[in-house]
RNA sequence: GGCCCGUUCGUCUAUCGGUUAGGACACCAGAUUUUCAUUCUGGUAAGAGGGGUUCGACUCCCCUACGGGCUACCA
């Protein structure tokens, strides 16, 4: 019988979540939604030095905003509660003492210093490994190599000890992994990792193999950071006993920055302008805001859907997944062993898509809200018609009021490029006959005012195409923009004649 | 330094011993759009290097190079 797939996502709230976490909880949710399983949320805040305020919540938000959903663990509770390892304190001394029993672990009076010391000694004998481990445990100061009195005197006196892990001499220690395969480490190239610190915390690798096994965590699938500590999560799992209840380990190969080398960081995504948080954070020392990915306007599938390409792949050519799609499609079998560097440029290109394909009436509410906070209003129709125009022109939902501007505010200056080049005595005199015969009209449509425009060309011999830009400018202030016939349509006879008035008085001829 | 992981177009990747090494982003060109964008068509572009194994290697093995991760009483 294979076990129920239970997976978690294990965060540490040191600081705001960023892309690459998304991407972990993103493949954790995808397995557990594919086999029915249970995703859920533990905060590892183990470490009280590092706790930063909100990061918990901003966790929570940036994977409902994602569309992770979380099944049991913060926020959501659960037959395994409490989610926060800082709350679960009292349960790892239970296992660590256990650990001591079997003599699996040992307790250290070093301090700082001596640590220190003996890595300067080890590093000047020419010594490689200058770990506490199996080479210096002995010359150290612990229960290992003090006698049973001199340890119970210390710690009656109330010495500050750590417990640390007793690693096994001599032994090949085999992980067994979904994504690499057998990863094979020699137990004496491994440290005495400290699993319990001297203020009584556990460290991440007592926390997590602990609460892993507590909770009945099928698979770990966790950063390849992770990767050179699993053999010690191995041992611990034999250690304690639970061998046979070790979940399967999957290792993601880690988000590169995209230039140059290195792991993905914020400075790179400042440097390069975009954002590595999926919500705006504001720092709570610096006061420094970041911009998320909400905010800077990517859609949420769209940002699930790149990052879910980052390193793992359906082996078809579909590119496009909703989060239901991609639950069918996920496999951890299909991911990448290579770190992936990190494309903004895809991530738009799937955000251009993921727009595209919504309905106008939907856009509408990007515009509807861009335009509340400029005060103008706008009927959700008309709004609907403007998005329909320019739907292939956009890549953020914020673009739609950006290139739409001009519709409902007048130009108050001209593109420099247009009026020096094109606004000549021809293209004045065309476009003072276009307004006077525009204003004969009784309805403007777009094809009334294409056909009136070509008449006028045509009567005064001047091509349409030296017209069109002119117009243009006198119309939008600018070069560029979405189809000028339907525009006009949506401007409208009086503020079209308008405009051109305007700009027949403004503008210098060339 | 040590340990571990990795290496196919600029980028994300397909290929699970036999392919003209495919797709996507980006880029370039042409067509359409009397402008720009869109759209369409086409193009440039890759198996790190060296040894094996094999009839045959991008694919398996070894070495080298390069890259990355870890090396805390941080996760």
């Amino acid at each position: 019988m294979t076990k129920p797939v239970r997976v978690r996502f294990a965060p540490s709230p040191t600081g705001a979540l960023h892309i690459g976490g998304i991407r972990t909880a993103l493949y954790n949710y995808l397995l557990a939604r594919q086999k029915g399983g249970t995703m859920i949320l533990r905060i590892e805040d183990t470490d009280q030095n590092r706790f930063v305020p909100g990061a918990e919540e901003f966790i929570l938000e940036s994977l409902q905003w994602a569309g992770i959903q979380i099944d049991e663990g913060q926020g959501v509770g659960g037959p395994h509660a409490p989610y926060r390892q800082s709350e679960r304190k009292h349960l790892y001394k239970k296992y660590v003492d256990q650990l001591i029993t079997s003599a699996n672990a040992y307790y250290a009076f070093d301090s700082e210093a001596e640590i220190e010391a003996m890595r300067d000694r080890l590093k000047a004998e020419g010594n490689d490994n200058q770990q506490y481990g199996v080479h210096s445990r002995m010359s150290m100061k612990n229960s290992l190599s003090l006698n049973e009195s001199e340890t119970k005197q210390l710690m009656e006196s109330g010495t500050s000890y750590v417990i640390r892990a007793k690693v096994i001499s001599g032994q090949e220690v085999v992980v067994n992994d979904l994504i690499r395969g057998t990863v094979t480490v020699w137990s004496d190239t491994l440290d005495d990792k400290v699993l319990m610190k001297s203020d009584g915390m556990p460290t991440y690798h007592l926390a997590n193999v602990v609460d892993d096994y507590l909770m009945q965590i099928s698979h770990v699938i966790r950063g390849e950071e992770w990767l050179p500590s699993a053999p010690l999560h191995v041992l611990l799992y034999h250690y304690l006993g639970w061998q046979n209840e070790m979940p399967q380990f999957a290792h993601l190969p880690l988000l590169l920055k995209p230039d140059g080398n290195g792991k993905l960081s914020k400075r790179d995504a400042d440097k390069m302008g975009f954002p590595i948080f999926p919500l705006t954070w504001k720092d709570h020392h610096t006061n420094e805001v970041a911009i998320g990915y909400k905010e800077a306007g990517y859609l949420p599938e769209a940002l699930v859907n790149f990052l879910a390409f980052l390193g793992w792949n359906p082996g078809t050519e579909q590119e496009i997944f909703a989060m239901d799609e991609l639950i069918d499609s996920f496999s951890l079998e299909r991911i990448g062993k290579a770190g992936a560097k990190f494309d903004i440029q895809k991530a738009q290109w799937f955000n251009q898509q993921y727009i595209r394909a919504k309905a106008n009436e939907d856009l509408a509410n990007y515009l509807l809200d861009s335009l509340s906070k400029e005060k103008i209003t706008c009927s959700q129709e008309l709004a609907a018609k403007i998005c329909g125009l320019l739907k292939d022109r956009v890549t953020f939902p914020q673009d739609f009021w950006l290139q739409s501007r001009f519709f409902f505010i007048a130009p108050t200056s001209y593109d420099e490029q247009v009026t020096s080049k094109k606004w000549n005595q021809e293209a004045v005199t065309v476009l003072g006959h276009y307004k006077d015969q525009l204003k004969q009209l009784t309805m403007l449509t777009a094809e009334l005012a294409k056909s009136t425009l070509e008449k006028v060309t045509t009567e005064l011999t001047v091509s349409t195409g030296k017209i069109l830009q002119p117009l243009r400018v006198a119309l939008t202030g600018g070069a560029s923009g979405p189809d000028l016939m339907a525009s006009m349509e949506i401007l409208g006879k009086e503020e079209i004649t308008k405009r051109i008035e305007r700009a027949l008085k403004t503008i210098p001829i060339k």
